[in-house]
DNA sequence: CTAGGACCTAGAGCCGGCTCTAGGGCAAGC
DNA sequence: GCTTGCCCTAGAGCCGGCTCTAGGTCCTAG
């Protein structure tokens, strides 16, 4: 079972996931390891599969998934095979979550968009033809 | 020019617009108002284009505009058309944020929908063949 | 006249997610 | 032996974005 255990310290952790010392021991605290980071003489000692953790969690985290959520996950994740299908599911609704979450944003991109889209015609008939200038373009803040 | 303004109260902008009456309050201290609401015996009167005004806010609010910036673009509004090549700055920069985003979304969904497929994979082995359950597939943790 | 309801202001409180401080330990190198 | 540097714990602080409270005004209907 090649469990690769590269013994890594906090500070090389925190240089190769991207997050703080701070953030990791914060982390620690919240319950979000699957395997409590064993210790050598106080120090916490990290290995390549909670390198990988831990990118799971920023990947998490950075799609929104709150940190209890993240904590019961891990927590399952513990507890071992039996706990597949909860595990299976808590994935699944946050699937939905950021599907529906990208759904939002390209709706608010294409608004957006559409707005970026009038200012820069705005900008173009006022370069080229004075006399279309001002008033009847003024604000176009309402036929969005 | 037909300026509509509906006269509309706080308490029906708010549930026209789903922010609490608490948030229109504070979204005006914060300076989210291109028109200063006008004011009728100290009540706050809104009107149609304060709606899309409002209904825009929430976009931007939604795709993860803060709101300083927002508050920078109201008050660039309010400057009239002298600022709209700084509006379109403002909002091709939160567009590309957004375009961002979104990619950041999708990649954190693939990850997650690829551990989803795990996990389906593990419960259907598990229920067809107890011959292969178990330690073999364990955790895939690490090969994501 | 009084009760209800919608509104007002100013300011406190809350929540999530960090981020930092204070105060200290230990090990290696000059 | 002392500095440097990385680590430790416990707990406070901060930031964004609301959300709520306290205490008050004003209008309308019963």
């Amino acid at each position: 079972m090649p469990r690769t255990s590269a013994s890594l310290s906090i500070g090389q952790v925190a240089e190769r996931t991207g997050l703080s010392v701070h953030t990791l021991r914060f982390y620690e605290k919240e319950g979000l390891f699957a395997n409590p980071v064993r210790r050598v003489g106080g120090h916490r000692v990290y290995g390549e599969s909670d390198l990988e953790w831990l990118y799971l969690c920023t990947r998490l985290r950075a799609s929104g998934m709150p940190l209890p959520a993240i904590r019961e996950y891990a927590a399952l994740v513990r507890e071992g095979k039996v706990t597949v299908q909860a595990r299976l599911a808590l994935l699944r609704s946050h699937q939905e979550r950021v599907t529906a979450q990208i759904e939002e944003l390209q709706r608010c991109l294409a608004l957006v968009s559409r707005k970026v889209a009038l200012y820069e015609e705005q900008l173009a008939d006022d370069g080229s033809d004075p006399l279309w200038t001002g008033s009847c373009l003024s604000e176009h803040e309402r036929q969005v």
